[in-house]
DNA sequence: ACCTGAACACCGTTCAAGT
DNA sequence: ACCTGAACACCGTTCAAGT
C-alpha cells in the first residue's frame, strides 16, 4: 500500500471510529466516506464489508483484551479475572452500539471479517471461566457460548437508552447468575 | 371505516404477520404494501408508523397476557406465575424477530404507538415480580424496569440465530438469578 | 496502482391526483 | 372517503472511466 492509500486508510478509519461511536454501528458507508473526504469505492476497497470496517476498529480494543485476560489469569482470583473482563468486554461491544449483534453472528460465519476475532475473544472468556468453575467459583453448567451469549444480553441492554440506567445493576444481577455464592 | 377500507385494512395486518415474522420486525413496508395488494399510501393512512404496524400485530399477545398475568397471579405459587409469564413474554417478543427493541424504547417514549401496550405489559410484569418478592420467591434488589431488560436480554438472545439453541439455557440461567433459592 | 462517482436496485415517507 | 403511485431523499454495492 503507498504512503498515499495509506493516508486513505488511516483518515477513512478515524471518521470511521468517530461516526459509528456517535451514531451506531450501522452508521452510513455513504456518510463515512463523504466525511473522510473519499470516494465511495475508496471505502470498499479498503473495506469490502462493514464486518471489516469493524474488524480494522474492534482489533486494537480485542488485542488488548486478550493481554488483559492473561494478566487477570495469572494474578486475580479467578472469580475477579473472570467478571473483570466480562465488563470490558462489554463496554468494547457498546462503545459501537449495534456491533454486539455482528459479534456474535460472526462466531459462527466462518466468511465474516469479524470472525477470527470473535472466536479469538470468545476462547479468552471460555478459559477465564473454565479457570473459575474448576475453583468451583462459577456454575459448572454454562459453556464459553452461554457467556458469549450472556455478554451478549449484557451489551444488548447498555445499547438501549431506555435501559441504560439499569445496565450497571443488571451486570450484577447476571454476574451473580455466573458466580457460586462461595 | 367502510367494509371495503376494513377489508384492505385486515388483509395488510394478515400479510404483515406472515412477513414480518417470516423476515423479522425490520421487514420492507413497501413489500407488505405489494404482496398485500394495496397501494403504499394505503398502508401508511391505516398504520402511520412501523410501530403502529407492530402494535396491532401485537396487541391480541399482549391482551391475552394480560389475562394469563391475572390467571396465573391467582392460581399458581408466585415463582412459577413469574417464570411462566416470563416465558411467554419471551416467546411473543421472539416471534417476531428484532421487534424487542422498540418494545424497550416504546416504554419512555411516550409518542410511540407501542407505548401504552408495553408500559401493561411492564405493569403485569411487575406485580407478578412484587409478589414473588412479598414471598421471598425472588430476589427484593430489582424491579420492573430491571424484569423488564431481563426479558429484552433473553429475547434479545432467542433472536440470534447463533444462540437460539443455548436460549433456553440461557433462560434459565436467568431466571435463577431473579428467585431466590428457598 | 489507486481513486472517483455515476448507475442500479433498493428503502421510508409524503402527497397530488384520481375514483 | 378512500386509494394509488410518482416523487423525494436517502441507502448499500458495483464498476467503468479516469489519473
Amino acid at each position: 500500500m503507498s504512503a498515499d492509500a495509506k493516508k486513505n486508510y488511516d483518515h477513512v478509519l478515524e471518521v470511521a471510529r468517530d461516526l459509528l461511536a456517535t451514531q451506531g454501528a450501522d452508521a452510513s458507508l455513504r456518510d463515512i466516506a463523504r466525511t473522510a473526504g473519499v470516494g465511495l469505492g475508496t471505502l470498499y476497497r479498503h473495506f469490502p464489508s462493514r464486518e471489516a470496517l469493524l474488524e480494522a476498529l474492534l482489533r486494537t480494543s480485542f488485542d488488548q483484551l486478550a493481554i488483559k485476560a492473561g494478566q487477570l489469569d495469572k494474578t486475580q482470583p479467578s472469580d475477579v479475572a473472570l467478571l473483570s473482563w466480562l465488563r470490558e468486554i462489554v463496554a468494547v461491544a457498546h462503545k459501537y452500539s449495534g456491533a454486539i449483534k455482528s459479534m456474535v453472528a460472526a462466531i459462527e460465519d466462518e466468511g465474516s471479517a469479524l470472525h477470527a476475532s470473535c472466536v479469538k475473544m470468545k476462547a479468552a472468556g471460555t478459559r477465564l471461566l473454565l479457570r473459575a468453575q474448576k475453583q468451583g467459583a462459577a456454575r459448572p453448567d454454562i459453556d464459553g457460548t452461554d457467556l458469549f451469549a450472556l455478554v451478549g444480553a449484557l451489551a444488548w441492554v447498555a445499547d438501549q437508552p431506555a435501559l441504560g440506567p439499569r445496565s450497571d445493576h443488571i451486570f450484577n444481577v447476571i454476574a451473580g447468575a455466573i458466580l457460586t455464592d462461595q
